[in-house]
DNA sequence: GGAACTAGCGCG
DNA sequence: AAAGCGCGCTAGTTCC
């Protein structure tokens, strides 16, 4: 291992045993270090912060094999109930920081370390570095369940890495496709920033049934009170409400909110500010969400629609590995809770498929709602009415997320397969149920205790199945990027120089989202990396849920845009 | 003129 | 045909 800090003005590295002890300390130039960390291969570096580190490194083509993020690993550490020992990290306040958010406008200069004024950061400083990996360590080892919190740092760590590539590789987007979609669907571009064709020609459509010329359809409240003049008593302008009414303004409706929708968030102004020299870089931020999933900050990355997926086109002579897992919450469920029955339902590529063959219900569109329904706590309707049945199919699966929800409305904290806990209930929380709960405790008090309740259980209960899902997609992504280095550089002829110095050579990631994943390849190593894209999917089963069989299968094609066929 | 809010809809 | 989890983003609105 190898720490880096910031040392006064300058940089120093420690080099550590497997201990942890210090054996060697040196003040280090930027130029060294990016000397050092490209011949060092096998080190584990330790760091205050990927983010922070990371993406000056890969400017200068620099890739590093193994980090631990002190940062993301305090958060863990910190608020894990497998930690015995909390305190120390608990109280290293200094750590207790979000991720930077970036605007995302410029990548940071090569080897720019100043914060912006006001940014909270974790702290740089070595012997603090050094003081807080002391800390983890023995937090670690106060933990019941050592190796799997040690699994979890690793992989989000090694996640935390793959986030800096992929925002320096970025993915390959093709803005002439782009641009034929937007005016498929929109019509041509206004030429002074006004309403495209075709959104033009539905306003006036919709103007005219609504019988005035001038009327806001931006606006939500305005836009409600036109149709009911008319005599549409919506009580929302949803689509979902809007779709319940027959009237002839309601077509032209929703067609101009879809194409309003696609103009204001994925239209040429999107594409002016987020596709560059042919890649859209997103920031990414791990761990962004409570439960362990990433986030995204700026460009939409997450919520890409799927319209727009053609638009995804690989360089010349590269193309893509294209993979998602299918149902990965439900084969996480039956992973964690040992349900051989659900895991059974799980072999072969359909999960609903298989429920229905198991007798549990009838028709595969009920085994979804219903599944989907007792992961996210539904208790009215079709999958309210059918969640009981999966509750006598799989009862071990379905006892894990009901005593996880009962945890949860009583106030109580969970945690991931692998350790990761969720928030603590807030202090409003338990204030209303202890007003609900006491003598002068009105009816309305209790009725609010019960939903507040009721909305924490629902939580907790879909926490530990999104969470796990998201340490398998961790595992999954963490083997795929390590497997990828073995299979070493290309040709200088071949080469996708616009994904960045660290990243050009050889296979990578170009693209995560919770399930699925797409690696931008070199045509001739495109079998290579699909044979590996799968081998991680099986390990990272293996890795969580040991000797358990449960199936992880993948939706995997190798294609030089990421249309869903 | 900006912060903080809601509505609505995209993704899993 | 829609209630039940987690997000980010934009525009409109409200409030200071």
């Amino acid at each position: 291992m190898v720490a880096v800090g910031t040392d006064g003005d300058g940089i120093a590295c420690a080099q550590l045993d497997a201990e942890g002890t210090v054996l060697r300390r040196e003040s280090i130039d930027r130029v060294a270090l990016s000397g050092l960390a490209r011949t060092a291969v096998d080190v584990r570096w330790v760091w205050s912060d990927t983010a922070h580190w990371y993406p000056s490194l890969l400017d200068a083509g620099v890739r590093v094999r193994r980090c631990r993020d002190l940062r993301l690993c305090h958060a863990i550490l910190r608020d894990s109930t497998l930690v015995a020992e909390p305190a120390a990290v608990r109280a290293a306040r200094a750590w207790d920081v979000a991720a930077e958010v970036d605007s995302g406008a410029a990548p940071p200069a090569l080897f720019a370390i100043a914060e912006s004024a006001g940014e909270a950061a974790p702290p740089h400083d070595l012997d603090e570095v050094l003081a807080e990996l002391a800390r983890q360590r023995d937090a670690v080892a106060s933990a019941a369940e050592r190796g799997r919190l040690e699994l979890l740092c690793a992989a989000e760590s090694a996640g935390a890495l793959v986030a800096a590539e992929m925002r320096a590789a970025g993915l390959p987007w093709d803005v002439a496709a782009h641009e034929r979609i937007l005016e498929d669907v929109l019509g041509r571009r206004p030429a002074g920033g006004g309403m495209p064709e075709h959104m033009t020609a539905l306003a006036a459509e919709i103007r005219r049934h609504l019988g005035d010329a001038q009327a806001s359809l931006d606006s939500p409240a305005k836009l409600l009170r036109s149709l009911h003049r008319i005599g549409v008593q919506a009580e929302s302008t949803s689509r979902w409400e809007l779709r319940r009414f027959e009237h002839p303004v309601i077509a032209p409706l929703l067609e101009y909110k879809r194409q309003s929708r696609l103009l204001v968030a994925n239209g040429w102004a999107w594409l002016d500010e987020w596709v560059h020299d042919g890649r859209f870089r997103p920031v990414y931020v791990p761990a962004g969400v409570v439960t362990g999933r990433w986030a995204s900050s700026g460009g939409g990355a997450l919520q890409i629609p799927r319209l727009l997926r053609e638009a995804v086109r690989a360089d010349d002579g590269w193309t893509f590995v294209v993979a998602d897992v299918a149902q990965l919450e439900p084969r996480v469920l039956a992973g964690m809770s040992s349900d051989a029955a659900l895991a059974r339902a799980a072999f072969g590529r359909d999960l609903y498929a298989g429920i229905v063959d198991s007798g549990a219900v009838a028709t595969r569109a009920e085994a979804k709602v219903a599944m989907l329904g007792a992961m996210y706590g539904a208790t009215t309707g079709e999958s309210g009415r059918l969640v009981p049945r999966l509750r006598r199919a799989y009862p071990r699966a379905m006892k894990l997320v009901d005593d996880a929800a009962r945890t949860g409305e009583l106030g109580g904290v969970v945690s991931t397969w692998l350790g990761r806990s969720c928030p603590p209930a807030s202090e409003g929380w338990q204030r209303a149920q202890r007003q609900a709960a006491g003598e002068t405790g009105s009816a309305m008090d209790r009725d609010r205790a019960r939903r507040a309740a009721g909305d924490r259980g629902r939580f907790t209960r879909n926490f530990v199945v999104q969470g796990t899902a998201a340490e398998w997609a961790l595992a999954w992504l963490g083997e795929v990027r390590s497997r990828l280095e073995s299979l070493g550089s290309v040709g200088a002829g071949e080469t996708a120089p616009r994904s960045g110095p660290a990243m050009a050579d050889r296979a990578h990631l170009a693209f995560f989202l919770h399930d699925e994943l797409i690696v931008h390849t070199p045509v001739r190593q495109a079998d290579a990396a699909a044979a590996i894209v799968r081998e991680a999917a099986a390990s990272a089963g293996r890795l969580l849920f040991g000797g358990f069989a449960i199936d992880f299968p993948l939706d995997l094609k190798i294609a030089p845009t990421a249309a869903k066929e």
